[in-house]
DNA sequence: GGTCAAGGTCTAGTTTGTAGACCTGATCAG
DNA sequence: CTGATCAGGTCTACAAACTAGACCTTGACC
């Protein structure tokens, strides 16, 4: 119950911590699709909503004020009837592609490990 | 309602999409926490508890037995009593930090950039 | 007058996550 | 002989997050 225990970790997570902050709202279902979508350029929402066929309406509305709260995204509305909106990188939102993409390749060229892994997985545990 | 609308979206997600299939399992609130951790060596339950202090027990064993299935991490159970379970990454698991790492590496930079667009945004919209 | 935009919001119902009690079974203190 | 303790979970309530789909707005068109 005293300090001790803790002695042992070094490298507890600090609440205020800036990798948590920024993982937590990138790490969702939504973000990371989104601006992969908006890579291709400006788009209005409900182009997003076509690329990512399973968002709903709520979802990409609510990731998309977030993102655009973050400073990821630029959200330009034109006030006409019916109402144009839309969005677009920041340069903040580009730079963060760069890593991001780095990641994607990852996922692109271990994904046949992965879903290997998962059929032993099963082999092993499935009938458990 | 016709495929028209789709024609001018030429990057629509495929269904059985590699990045999706990979990023959904990732990008979640726990996943790549409990990776950055591991690496710095094996480690038991109760040490990534501790570590990741706010998680719950159900969330840690869940998103572990994920990344197992997964093939990103290797559990080894010590039958002794009281039991002793340790967690390591997999080769593939530490490939994936890579870059993570880099991702990891740009929240770190720009953490500040992200704080200030929330400070401006909250200035712009939060007397609405 | 009814319908159709686009970009949302609102509501009801399902899914997912949380906190914390409980389980296991060998060991040890009283 | 009781019963407390250890680690690594599972189980059970409850709360938060997400989903599908109805609805709203406001001009233009039929």
């Amino acid at each position: 119950m005293s300090q001790e225990n803790l002695v042992s970790i070094p490298f507890v997570f600090e609440q205020p911590c800036p990798i948590r902050d920024v993982l937590d709202r990138i790490g969702d279902q939504w973000s990371l699709l989104i601006l992969q979508v908006l890579e291709h350029g400006t788009m209005r929402f409900s182009e997003i909503e076509r690329a990512i066929t399973d968002i709903s309406k709520q979802m990409l509305s609510k990731t998309l004020r977030r993102l655009e709260e973050d400073g990821f995204v630029r959200r330009t509305l034109y006030p006409e009837v019916p109402p144009r909106v839309e969005y677009e990188l920041t340069d903040l939102g580009r730079s963060f592609l760069v890593p991001m993409k780095r990641l994607i390749a990852w996922a692109n060229e271990n994904h046949r490990a992965i879903c290997e892994a998962r059929g032993e997985y099963g082999v092993k545990n499935g009938g458990r």
